[in-house]
DNA sequence: TTCGATAGTTCGAGTATATCGAACAATCGA
DNA sequence: TCGATTGTTCGATATACTCGAACTATCGAA
């Protein structure tokens, strides 16, 4: 298993932000724990392979969208919040109020 | 030649937006045409062949984030910013003025 | 301490999408 | 009408996504 690396705030880049937004299933991933906070990976749609859902945190994570730890035998996610808003001011807040 | 398909702004899809914003290339156009206005296709990095650069402009353009019409020879790309405001008030403005 | 259950990751194959050169289409001016 | 300019489309290769199968890690119970 490789490490749980995590870019730093100031490794993380607007067009990988926006890339990682750019997808249903992940944008959906990133709306739950902004509206529930830490959740791990199989609190979202079970629909989807585990897989797949794999690779979709992955995306997340190394954009530096969300944070992932280990508790046991579940990965907890938590949005990097403060980070982004740091980074890129108000983008979070837009993308989660935004319809659709 | 296909005909200019542009999307109503009612079916402008926040993820389609955001996919579109994901790449330095688009991000870059993006970026130029806020600050420049309207601008034909060469105004832009000369070093990406123009077979890539039309796939940047038709995922752009068929996203909602451009407006594209043809005058001449050239073709005129402008952002849709009224309707990206509409549809989701304040990305374009966050995206714009966010670092990097 | 070993077995089974749970939670995720990694691998591999098929599919889809991106890149870029080359050929094509459309328009203008000489 | 010819050539120059602007951009699209096509085709091939390269890269990335999806998902089942196999694997790893951890916990709890026998």
């Amino acid at each position: 298993m490789r490490p749980l690396a995590h870019p730093d705030r100031e490794q993380i880049t607007l067009t990988a932000v926006l890339y990682a937004l750019g997808d249903p299933v992940r944008l959906e991933i990133v709306r739950m724990l902004a509206d529930r906070g830490e959740l791990c990976c199989n609190a979202f749609d079970a629909s989807i392979p585990k897989s797949t859902m794999s690779h979709h945190f992955r995306i997340l994570r190394e954009a530096g969208v969300i944070y992932k730890r280990k508790e046991g035998t579940q990965h907890l996610n938590t949005l990097r919040r403060a980070d982004l808003e740091k980074k890129f001011p108000g983008l979070l807040d837009v993308v989660l109020t935004a319809a659709e």
